[in-house]
RNA sequence: GCCGAAGUGGCGGAAUUGGCAUACGCGCACGACUCAAAAUCGUGUGAGCUUACGCUCGUGAGGGUUCAACUCCCUCCUUCGGCACCA
């Protein structure tokens, strides 16, 4: 067909010629005729070619350097991806294919994060069984993968729903349940009433679901929760040695993490007990002048009998437990709370009895679930204060004297005792001291993050790999076991049960019905043939854990998977992951954060302790994919219309001119509107490109040619290496607008350019380079890729820019190695010099060599 | 409220160890080719002034440092992202 093409222009030609204007016709027909690639015919002819060659396949080890670049997997969803996916997935071939070129043994590797709810509602809404929906969208997804050319290694593929994957996962899982790390909790968690589920704190977006942005209720259900905060402060610290993440994902990782140092204080409670409180500011406790404590604190019960306004109290609690997350933290409310008469705390510092609140402004997971109130210096207390008209005691001035309250800052204290004149800083660090010595207060840190809730009420994710078992359970409480007997895990949780190893996979059973039960249970709970079963330990009756694991599970360890994919024995050779680890380069969306990203780095983490790899850290370098947006400007999204399917854009323009564009849009981090006109522009780029391959024949280019090319190589080299895309595809527009301005041009020449065009739009470039070469197929791709010559790159002539009291005046050609007093020289001599300064005189002379020289009278 | 990123032509953007502002691309205008259109090629394209050579102004606003500021400092404004009754 192509050939058939070609011929029906060659004769249109003929036709021509005969109606005269030779020499504009010969011109004509030779121009058209080179110009005669279509460009979306060259994607399969290369991809095929390349398959078959098989030139992306990945050795397990070897003697060259490795490099691994990774991209967020895909979770396959019902519709299709849109240009906007593409993008992250361009960027790490681009790198792949430039360091495959630089002689690195290169893993870039694809795969499916497939359980979870986006699979489940799609399978739900179109009522299909979610294994069914998952296989047909990884099929949809792969093959348009496919049409952008990618270097992936499909050996390696992964998909987290196959069961020899998630063996493995919940093998990992049964490995952190033995450790200690996870434990069972009967609390009120997040629950989402349309997916009806529990939810992670880091699912909750303004108090609504993140998936379907219901707002989210409160609800106590039997859950899982793993430890995360017991690593809170290494995620924190090994920050720091993440020098190859950007720092605003550094940066949102701290604040999810939310560090705070203070001091927590023991208050007495008259007539019995005592409270904790936590704060940061322990210089102002001589301006607490009454406590709350949030409406789970504990003491509120045990103290029952001591209230006299119990019922009034106990109303409060119930009408706050009402209240959804987005409520209870709506800033703008008023701050509510009731005086819990009958009791009183004391102030250790000054012996001073203060009365007891119980406000729901005061969270009861936060620090102690209690706080010392301080309206003087705290703007909630000083708005709660006014509104119950308590006593307001300032403590802290300003240096300056002038202190309008509520001052919050830090300052310097009065009305402190011995601790009047202090500097809050040094206030701090004595009452500590002295906390400690009378026993009443220590040092204390808190996070804000919060340990990560970890099963989900629905069908289709990995099952817990646990059993309860009521004879364990007896046999625990009551002590009546041997020494190892039972994992730390069971110990904690007692009656559940890890399955043994050799019973992994635990399979997700086939139902008739997933949909979610609502009743706080799983759909799997209704399966009696998959909930009953034997304890692994006594052998007596026991019931499976129904809760499934949450989207996030799979994703916390499949990047070393792609190491060893077909590993039975092991999740992955340890040998083979020293190679490999960790991953050079990382690409995705910046909306992982806070989530993947923090799960991930913790999953490691704990995978290290228990020396079954070999870093702490899984991923050296991370860059984040800046969103494609809707020629509108809008998020693309099938709700506005405005989504850009890369299957006809592939079609009309071919995989080179959309991966082109894709990466000269812009700062690969941004966010920027789709434009088709952008696009035609990569293409008229590439047909150029056609056109420059068609001039080869001189024997030698002009030194202004090569030097541009080696500059080129320089510039693609670092740019490709520093994810500036765009100005590398920059750069190549220059040298190929230089290019299609000559005569005729070395092959060579054609063929370098090849090479730094490869990256970006290889199916164009391996046919430009086949086409020189004969012989066995050898990929460009197998070829090295070019050096710059740093003998040609330097100057021996430069521009030099003439300022006369600063304004450019003039610029001239020099030799670049021009002194100061030679540059002067010339260009005092020049009439435009002579014409600016006039009768003045010089004052002063700055030279900066190979740039410019400025005049100053 | 706190933290972070950013603000440059009609548009996407380039240039930050301070040294030609607007590279490259899109769009637009004019011209060539064409019966014509499209495609392609060529020229031009920040604003103002000027017959012209040129000159002045110009990187969100205002100030400052400097021979020289998109770049550094100060005070604001705006947009985006994250965190947020976290004591």
């Amino acid at each position: 067909m192509f050939l058939a093409w070609q011929e029906k222009v060659f004769h249109t030609q003929l036709f021509l010629f005969e109606k005269s204007r030779f020499f504009a016709s010969v011109i004509s027909i030779l121009s058209i005729y080179m110009k005669a690639i279509n460009l979306p015919g060259l994607d399969k002819k290369w991809q095929s070619k390349w398959a078959k060659a098989k030139i992306y396949q990945t050795k397990d080890l070897s003697d060259k350097p490795k490099f691994y670049v990774l991209d967020m997997f895909p979770y396959p969803s019902g519709s299709a991806m849109h240009v906007g996916h593409c993008k992250g997935y361009i960027a790490s071939d681009v790198v792949a294919r430039m360091k495959m070129m630089q002689g690195y043994n290169v893993l870039h590797p694809m795969g499916w994060d497939a359980f979870g709810l986006p699979a489940e509602n799609f399978a739900i809404k179109n009522k299909i069984h979610p294994a069914k929906a998952v296989a047909q969208n990884i099929s949809k997804f792969k093959k348009q993968l496919e049409l952008i050319g990618f270097t992936y290694d499909w050996a390696r593929e992964i998909n987290t729903t196959d069961p020899d994957y998630y063996k493995w996962t919940q093998w990992q899982f049964k490995k952190m349940f033995e450790a200690g790390l996870i434990r069972s909790i009967m609390d009120p968690v997040n629950y989402c009433p349309s997916c009806k589920t529990v939810l992670a704190n880091e699912d909750v977006e303004d108090g609504k679901c993140e998936r379907c942005s219901t707002l989210v209720q409160r609800k106590p259900i039997r859950e899982w929760e793993i430890l995360i905060t017991k690593y809170a402060q290494r995620l924190l610290n090994d920050l720091d040695k993440l020098v190859g993440w950007e720092d605003s994902i550094k940066e949102m990782q701290r604040n999810w993490i939310g560090k705070s140092e203070g001091a927590e204080i023991t208050f007495k409670i008259q007539p019995k007990g005592e409270i904790k409180i936590f704060t940061t500011r322990l210089d102002t406790i001589f301006g607490c002048t009454y406590c709350v404590v949030a409406p789970e604190h504990p003491i509120i019960q045990e103290l029952k009998e001591n209230i006299s306004n119990d019922q009034e109290i106990q109303g409060y609690i119930e009408a706050s437990k009402q209240k959804t997350d987005l409520e209870r933290t709506d800033l703008a409310k008023e701050k509510t709370g009731v005086e819990i008469k009958g009791i009183k705390a004391v102030n250790p510092f000054n012996n001073q009895e203060v009365s007891v609140f119980v406000g729901d402004y005061v969270l009861g997971h936060y620090g102690t679930g209690a706080i010392m109130a301080v309206p003087a210096h705290d703007q909630r207390d000083f708005e709660f204060a006014q509104k119950h008209n308590l006593e307001i005691k300032e403590v802290i001035k300003n240096s300056n004297g002038e202190t309008v309250l509520p001052f919050v800052l830090d300052g310097v204290l009065i009305n402190s005792q011995e601790f009047s004149n202090l500097t809050s800083e040094q206030a701090r660090t004595k009452m500590v001291e002295l906390a400690v010595k009378k026993g009443f207060g220590q040092k204390t840190i808190n996070y804000k993050m919060r340990d990560w809730v970890f099963a989900r009420q629905r069908y289709w994710g990995e099952p817990i790999p646990l059993v309860y078992c009521q004879h364990c359970a007896d046999a625990i409480k009551s002590g009546n076991y041997q020494k190892d007997q039972y994992s730390q895990g069971e110990i904690n949780n007692p009656g559940w049960i890890a399955v043994p190893d050799k019973d992994l996979p635990i399979k997700l059973p086939n139902v008739k019905s997933y949909q979610p039960s609502g009743d706080g249970q799983s759909p799997l709970a209704s399966i009696a043939k998959f909930v009953n079963t034997k304890c692994p330990k006594c052998k007596g009756k026991a019931i499976r854990e129904t809760n499934t694991m949450p989207q996030w599970a799979g994703s916390c360890w499949y990047y070393l998977r792609y190491i060893d994919p077909k590993n039975k024995k092991s999740f992955v050779d340890i040998n083979k992951e020293k190679y490999w680890s960790p991953v050079d380069l990382y690409i995705g969306g910046a909306e992982h954060a806070t989530r993947h990203l923090l799960y991930a780095r913790f999953w490691h983490k704990f995978l290290k302790d228990s020396q079954l790899v070999n870093y702490d850290e899984p991923f050296k370098r991370l860059q984040h994919v800046g969103l494609i947006l809707g020629q509108d400007g809008q998020k693309m999204s099938k709700r506005w219309g405005n989504v850009i399917d890369p299957d006809d854009v592939v079609k009309q323009y071919g995989a080179d001119a959309l991966r082109v564009y894709e990466m000269f849009m812009g700062p690969f981090g941004d966010s920027i509107a789709w434009n088709t006109q952008g696009l035609v522009g990569a293409k008229r780029f590439l047909e150029k490109v056609v056109s420059i391959k068609g001039k080869t024949g001189a024997v030698a280019d002009s030194k202004e040619l090569v030097k541009m090319l080696h500059q080129t190589i320089d510039k693609i080299s670092k740019d490709i290496q520093d994810f500036k895309f765009n100005t590398a595809i920059s750069q190549l527009m220059i040298f190929a607008n230089e290019a299609e301005k000559q005569e005729k041009i070395t092959e060579n020449t054609v063929l370098t350019f090849a090479k730094l065009l490869a990256p970006f739009a290889p199916h164009l470039a391996e046919e430009i380079w086949q086409e020189k070469r004969k012989g066995k197929f050898v990929s460009i791709f197998q070829e090295a890729w070019p050096k710059a010559d740093p003998d040609i790159l330097v100057d021996d002539e430069v521009d030099l820019i003439v300022q006369i009291n600063g304004k450019v005046r003039e610029i001239i050609k020099v030799d670049a190695n021009i002194s100061k007093d030679q540059a002067l020289e010339l260009v005092m001599q020049r009439e435009t010099t002579k014409k600016w300064i006039g009768e003045g005189k010089p004052r002063n002379i700055i030279f900066v060599p190979k740039k410019l020289i400025n005049i100053v009278f």
